[in-house]
DNA sequence: TATTTTAGACGACATCTGTTGTTTAGAATA
DNA sequence: TATTCTAAACAACAGATGTCGTCTAAAATA
């Protein structure tokens, strides 16, 4: 299995290749929830031969996951783009961005699996708590940044969770605005001075 | 895959083929880390005939849901047996009870492995979201419980997640100290007057 | 341009999963 | 106690996974 090299040095072999299967997957789950998808339908789709999938992911399962840390690291980028320190307005715009993107992975992929969730979850959440790590350490202050990363990391989460699978699923703007105090109400100590 | 019955009305059979199972597959569990067990270890361990496991579960990773909940189940009846709603020290409490949870499961079991944590997680948050929004539903105040229950449950989880991840583990009571202010901001309007 | 290096195709294999129908044995009921 | 019902054992099967060594083709280097 290949490391994930950059790429201004990447044969383009490999970023053909990985750029068939990953597009083949998107695809695929757009179809079919993900358990029923095989290694050898990605493969099949994409037109490249099955042993050589393993050159680059692991198993199906790291498939998934770099996919999925691929479409959120643009996302972020997108909305994010010169944000370096924590402010009201900042978590406010990260919460919408979290719920937006499960609710449109809820959308765009059939039938959401548990693993599938399950490894959403952790993808997300690492790269959420990596962001407000370094939020929070870009303020003047020199307080602990463990404890309440952890925390509004993982409200933040729940809260998009619950969002994106709810049956009748509320106004965003309106969601956001209920859900927002509960995750800053820990974070206004780091809040920059005006 | 049989239904969880009510254990009055077990055939003595289901009974003993369950525990056996469920007894190896902990045994096992202590000695490898769940990606590398399968079916046929345990039902080899347990003297079962591997078609059999698939009438009471439907696969590994059933198993693993169902023996974490029971033990989950197990550990919070124990310490939890006649409380009804929510106060700080039970919160405390529930907090030291998930922190040593997982941290017993770390000591139990031999490396655990990402899809093995998510499915910990998803079983034991579900059951600290019940017991959460009980508690909260009990107030005479009659507030919207979902979305404080939903964090509260998050952060609980995320907290304890982080603790027994920790690799210089610190002292518990201080750690659950220093956490308890952030999960408990939120739910103070649900405690009862004295 | 020739040579070397690297990626991908290919066929084969062992292992594991999940399922199926039949037989055997244990538990419940009459 | 005999009969009926239910669970488990059993063998076999198809399908999928992950791996391996060899050959072919594309890319990089000299």
């Amino acid at each position: 299995m290949l490391p994930n090299l950059k790429e201004e040095k990447l044969d383009p072999r490999v970023k053909r290749t990985r750029n068939l299967i990953l597009k083949s997957f998107e695809d695929l789950l757009a179809e079919r929830n993900f358990e029923s998808i095989s290694v050898q339908d990605v493969t099949g789709k994409a037109q490249i031969n099955r042993a050589t999938f393993y050159s680059h992911f692991e198993d199906k399962y790291d498939l998934l996951n770099q996919w999925i840390s691929q479409m959120f690291t643009q996302e972020i980028d997108k909305r994010m783009r010169d944000v370096c320190h924590y402010t009201h307005e900042n978590l406010r715009n990260l919460i919408l961005a979290v719920c937006e993107f499960l609710a449109g992975l809820h959308s765009d992929c059939a039938q959401p699996h548990q693993q599938f969730e399950s490894l959403v979850e952790t993808q997300i959440k690492n790269q959420i708590f990596d962001l407000l790590t370094h939020w929070l350490e870009e303020t003047k202050a020199s307080l602990p940044t463990e404890i309440p990363a952890t925390v509004a990391t993982w409200a933040i989460y729940g809260l998009a969770s619950q969002y994106s699978h709810a049956k009748k699923r509320p106004v965003l703007h309106e969601f956001v605005n209920e859900a927002l105090p509960l995750v800053a109400v820990n974070l206004e100590q780091f809040a920059q001075p005006a």
